[in-house]
DNA sequence: CGCCAACTTGATGGCTGTCAAGTCAGGTGG
DNA sequence: CCACCTGACTTGACAGCCATCAAGTTGGCG
């Protein structure tokens, strides 16, 4: 429902559950940047929801790509599964973040996305998108910084798989969550894991074992406190440096 | 027949020279799908070209982002730096892909663009396309194509550094060279290598021995015949299978 | 002709995969 | 409420792939 946005008293609950304008994520999403004219013409664009249940696929490779998700709340892994059953996480995705960009591409979707919580996500037909982005030069702007954006953290793991030793991806991996949970307001320090040993191995190119491996040794060092899926990071620093220590 | 130049009659070398319309490589590059309207604005827009030599930096990691580059002629390597001291390639670039892309999204260049050959390319001012795609609905989606196309490659890239073993890294690399060389009207079966065995390696996470080691076993099973550079490829079914064989 | 970068090939070692056994935590049903 | 069950995780032993170190070869170029 499209209401008119007075002042802040009169605002419904609805509204206040359907629109970016009204969003705690604007600052990590797509409006980011856009005034409020602008914000009022997105909102009617990125008018309907989705709730996925923990387990359950948003989309599946091979699916006919119509609209890309914005992470309202939640959290996602996208995969690849190759002709020869071999698969792998290609990312982890929380709120704020957009899904589907692969689509584009070939029309279809190139990946799984699955829930690893309960979440909800808001649709964006892509077609209306482009349309929207073309009347809107801050909008087109800032989705091509996303979809670059992407490319450039693609480059940032495949420098981690093709350069670094076990350790020191998954520093390089509990860093990166920490910075993010940071950047959405949670403790940079204290998180629980939504994804399982086997799907952070598979992300970062190694068997669960070694994962599991790694995290011990971690904890032996006094860098992180680990149980189960609850991590406490206790040494930003030793983790950077373990992280870029020199392996030649 | 792409690659046949006719000294065409009328037809002045500038105008061959500066026009996307009159480009051999429209159908791999930014103009596909455009009519002739919409090409000759496309045309003004990619007016100057650059030539770059062997061995020089088309653009460096941290420099300011101002346009993306359509390759003419020649062959790149992309590379990025980590502070301490590693460093991967990230791709190889050939005639009618662009490059820049990753520098869209902080304003800023994230990694550096090396010619391995002499090469030239066309100057794509970025904020003049996104002008442009804002009036050609044709040009825009296929920006966002080629973008998307991008983070589905990356995906494949990590899908190799994750799960591939080295002589399944190098078919893979070796089936994909040959299928970009075959849409551009060269030999599918005979190539000469850009690149050195150490760039291949940083390309796919190994060393250069290891590369070596690789294309010698390659050779004594009669899959490939390699001198140097230049590499003949014997038994593509079989590099297939090699690649895609079960490792689980 | 000689130099040098690129490449090849061999020997060895270490990181991480593999296999295996055991522990833990959460959910279900009696 | 508790026993049980199952998936997730931890830990150990061993092996294999690839990195490392080293020496030699090739080809291009001044």
């Amino acid at each position: 429902m499209p209401l008119k946005k007075t002042s802040a008293q009169e605002i419904t609950l609805s509204v206040i559950k359907t629109a970016c304008s009204n969003c705690n994520l604007q600052e990590l999403c797509l409006p980011y940047g856009l005034n409020e004219t602008e914000m009022s013409k997105l909102d009617e664009l990125v008018s309907t929801r989705r709730k996925i249940k923990r387990g359950d696929h948003l989309y599946r490779a091979g699916e006919a790509f119509e609209s890309i998700y914005a992470i309202r709340a939640g959290f996602f892994k996208t995969d690849v599964l190759l002709e020869d059953g071999r698969d792998q996480v290609t990312g982890f995705q929380m709120a704020g973040e957009l899904l589907g960009l692969d689509g584009i591409s070939t029309e279809h979707h190139s990946c799984n996305a699955v829930a690893l919580e309960d979440s909800e996500v808001c649709i964006i037909p892509f077609p209306r998108l482009e349309g929207l982005s073309r009347e809107i030069v801050a909008l087109q702007h800032h989705f091509h910084k996303v979809m670059s954006r992407e490319i450039v953290r693609d480059h940032g793991v495949m420098m981690l798989l093709g350069t670094m030793r076990a350790e020191e991806r998954l520093a390089a991996f509990l860093l990166n969550l920490s910075q993010r949970f940071t950047a959405r307001g949670y403790s940079h320090a204290e998180f629980y894991l939504r994804m399982t040993r086997e799907e952070i191995g598979s992300y970062l190119g190694l068997k669960l074992e070694t994962v599991s491996r790694a995290f011990s040794r971690f904890q032996e060092e006094g860098l992180i406190a680990v149980q189960q899926k609850h991590i406490r990071i206790l040494d930003i620093p030793g983790l950077k440096k373990l992280m870029t220590h020199q392996s030649a």
